[in-house]
DNA sequence: TTTATCGTAACATTTTTTGTGACGCTTTTA
DNA sequence: TAAAAGCGTCACAAAAAATGTTACGATAAA
């Protein structure tokens, strides 16, 4: 992976913290500080995943299809498709190399065992999850701006 | 992360299999399929992390620092550096947007947890497992290619 | 019928990764 | 002691991947 999978939550949160309201590409382009069409193409993963819809038109723009407590974080690196965190070298190895012709073979195990231990970790966080951690990290800047007093934000996955 | 990971993994699984003599980097770089410099590149790290030594001079090379089933792969990847799997988006978020200033701390957590969890899944294989399933994924191909026989190797992590 | 949106393709740019050549240093060996 | 075979590493080149941009069609609300 790149680093889409941040950007992703990125947008998701922002769409889980104005529930009432659709919010255009455009805008979400501004929040994260990039071009509207690179939202565009991240938000049409995130929509085949049913994660969320969009609607054309005036007035249209995105929103989640589900409360942000029901979106979990290893949707969404699964939405964003197999785009490899764990990738093979792609050197053509020589012919008369045992290890060379094997060795990928054996990789392949080891990545789908470190892929699932990922999916299962990002299991443990929602949206929600985010959209808290986020506004207690905001609080705390606030509060340190203000008056010095810094508080620690709870931590809930496993 | 790129794929130097499984650069490095064909390498040591290389070095591990001539345990009597040591490799060159050339020699290592015909097998990898690419050149001596890059072979160099990722063996100075693993050697900084004492995972393999060099030699210089004639009749020079490459060689493990212990035996191959005491080298894991939470190891390997350690020694690669933080390189990032899980990298942040870079993008300046709009300095009015809360998600897009504390977005990134609430992924930090996350990225943490994830990471914690490949690592505890790398520590189930060592660069012997893999010598091992490579040879049996040898024998496999030789066999399917004289006689059609086909086995299945054995998967030894969790 | 104008306007605000999305959808998407084609192209441009930037960033990251990988590869190459060159050259100095060291140790073996003839 | 000089040649040879290694490593170490810098500077630069090339390739690949990721990201950004422009443009334009389609659609529905106003």
């Amino acid at each position: 992976m790149n680093s889409r999978f941040s950007t992703a939550v990125h947008i998701l949160t922002l769409l889980a913290s104005t529930p009432e309201e659709r919010v255009t590409s455009e805008y979400i382009a501004m929040s994260v500080g990039t071009n509207a069409v690179v939202i565009r193409r991240q938000l049409a993963l995130l929509r085949e995943a049913g994660l969320v819809e969009s609607k054309g038109a005036r007035g249209g723009g995105w929103a989640l299809t589900r409360t942000p407590e029901r979106i979990r974080l290893s949707e969404v690196r699964a939405a964003l498709g197999k785009e490899a965190s764990f990738r093979m070298h792609r050197n053509e190895p020589h012919p008369k190399c045992v290890v060379g012709q094997n060795v990928r073979q054996a990789l392949e195990g080891v990545y789908a065992g470190a892929e699932q231990a990922v999916m299962a970790s990002l299991k443990g966080w929602t949206v929600a999850d985010m959209l808290r951690e986020v506004r207690l990290a905001a609080q705390a800047a606030h509060a340190t701006a203000g008056n010095g007093v810094k508080r620690t934000p709870r931590n809930p996955a496993g």
